[in-house]
DNA sequence: CATGAATGAGACTTCATTCAT
DNA sequence: CATGAATGAAGTCTCATTCAT
């Protein structure tokens, strides 16, 4: 995006920075009203634009939901791609998505709210397109962790279970944590809440007792 | 409600009949549309009632939904105390915990999606009752569950982590694989869900090696 | 009315006096909440009466509404008819006449508000025949007093303006006094309240010159 | 208003006109059928726009009919202020208000009655705001005029009653002849009216006396 | 392009009236 | 007759979208 822009004549670099702030302003918006709740209007107000004007960079509301979603999306991904480069053995692989996905998740709760209710509740046709979109990020984010839980797989760090499915599990779990108001004691801090994720979701909630017998 | 039935005149039972319909109708509706999605039009008509029938039943349409919202979650909060009354011992009980869950979830699953979407959406006043009551229920059935899982941490069975919390991940757990299209394998029966479910709370995604010391 | 209950069989009765009882809580309700704000909800629970059962005595809301108009107007009709029959003094007369709407108005002053509110309002066809009703009350009371003016005039104690508008004005004047929340000081009885609109109905704001001995 | 229209720019000053534009059409449609029977669909075809445009000039079907309630009693409020100031003789200064209201009330007598209707008739919620604002514009008309004739009092040329009732008086006289259909005589021009009613509010309708030299 | 006034479909809600029991 | 559940027309208000300037 911003690679591009020195390709761009002056009037299209200034066209995307507008689009920038539309969105930015979206974002405020949504997070605080959720998608239903927020209206152009609104929108329009915060970024300062006539109403009108989005329209010029934004086909509908859902258009510009949906656009929003897939700006967000690939700035987390972008960072768990990072990380995940950075850190080649898997529990700590694992350890340090746990961590980038927390710090987005916490810092943009109210959006990820706002999108992900949307990715789950079916809708007027309206806002299958936004559905579409936020399936989509989150499949491709639930892959990129999936592929390397995979390799963990393969070399015999984790359970022989859908490595898919895995990478989504973790994504709900730190989903989950991040947007729910009930977090594990009061006011640890955010990184005490990452260990004890990782904790749980690497070894589960059960004591380990090499000397009892597996029950049942 | 149907103990009570007897004490009731013919009219009453009726009414409580009707009402019964009402809701089953509205859980279609809001189950395929979503809360904001659905009209109180096509509740009507799938209810086979006039719109201002469904007025001296439910006073407006948030009303509507937050009674369906106690019912549905009454229903899952009874099986799960039944299931935890009939099994003392906590590992057990967590099992037969997820595995009811996980029924009563994907056998509504569309109706949860669409209510726990209201539970963190922050949207306009007149939702604001919705989320309370749905925050109500969920808590509800979250320390129900975190009551039991606190006799085990007591017993040294799971980890000291906050009760609370812990009852909420199972929960979140639960509900985003039932939730979620994304789940392990593909046409995998329900019961191989629960027990991998049952497997990855209790033990993590790690895989044991007494043999092998904790890395880093 | 009354009169004619002895020709009545025990049915019939019993029908005038439920009818009765419908006014009463017409009234009520009505008085509380004027002609569009009232509900025959509202006068159903207020009646003791299912709803449907206010059709059999009345064809509709505003043919309930004209009832009371009518038996309300009457009323007051009959009282203005006995103390005009006991004083032939025009000037006494008149001041007995104010002396008796004053009362009438204030003990039902929320109902002649409600009332008056729809002779001056042009409304919707429905109301129409409301109005009519009250307009032929009114004009029937306002020529009662009228008449009695007249006289007044043709003796040479009242001004030789058009009797029935000096009739309607002091109507006016009355009605004004009893519903407006304005009146004269603050806690003044009714009784001084009326000789004050006596005098200055009679006699005008002006002040008679010292000079001049009052009349009478 | 208009001394403001500098200051305005194009865009404002042709809002303002068609806020206007649009009070107008309220004014024909709240005259011809009341508050209650008004419906915003009738004032937007008056109006010429569409419904949902009344939206964004005002808040609300009552905070229109406020609005014109405000608009329409300054106009008459600024008119007696203006007689007031040009005439200090108390007799003669009553004499010029009657004659201006009575101007006012004819003119617009459809609409005074619509919002006198709502002064005083006790209604639901949303109406409540509208009471006040007749009640405001009423009160402080009815103080004007009190002031003045509280003057004539202090020097003695009117009766020693509360000036604030006097006031209140000589309006209710005025607008229940402009506003009932029975007046004096039949096509008797304004002006008689307008004499008969000064003569009558400022001396009764008693005869004065032969022998007494009437004053002035 | 930017603007924001105008649009109008559509949602919720109320309530007088009807009618089967 | 009494009942009160059911009806549905009608009203208020919202807001995404369009379009003339």
């Amino acid at each position: 995006m911003d690679a591009d822009s020195k390709k761009m004549s002056r009037r299209e670099r200034e066209r995307q920075l507008r689009r920038q702030e539309i969105l930015e302003a979206a974002r405020a918006v949504f997070s605080a009203r959720g998608y239903e709740g927020a209206t152009l209007d609104e929108v329009a107000r915060e970024a300062e634009f006539a109403k009108g004007t989005l329209y010029s960079y934004f086909d509908s509301k859902a258009d510009l939901f949906a656009a929003l979603v897939e700006r967000e999306f690939e700035h987390v991904t972008e960072r768990v791609k990072e990380v995940l480069a950075g850190e080649s053995e898997p529990v700590r692989g694992v350890r340090a998505v746990i961590r980038v996905l927390l710090e987005f998740f916490e810092s943009r709760s109210d959006f990820f709210r706002a999108a992900m209710a949307l990715r789950d509740t079916g809708q007027r046709e309206e806002v299958e397109r936004i559905r579409a979109t936020v399936k989509k990020k989150v499949d491709e984010l639930g892959d990129i962790i999936g592929a390397r839980l995979a390799d963990g797989i393969r070399d015999g760090h984790f359970k022989e279970y859908d490595a898919r499915f895995l990478g989504f599990l973790l994504l709900g779990i730190v989903h989950n944590y991040s947007v729910c108001a009930i977090k594990h004691g009061g006011d640890e801090s955010l990184v005490s809440g990452a260990d004890m994720l990782c904790d749980i979701y690497l070894d589960g909630v059960r004591i380990l007792r090499p000397d009892v017998p597996e029950e049942e």
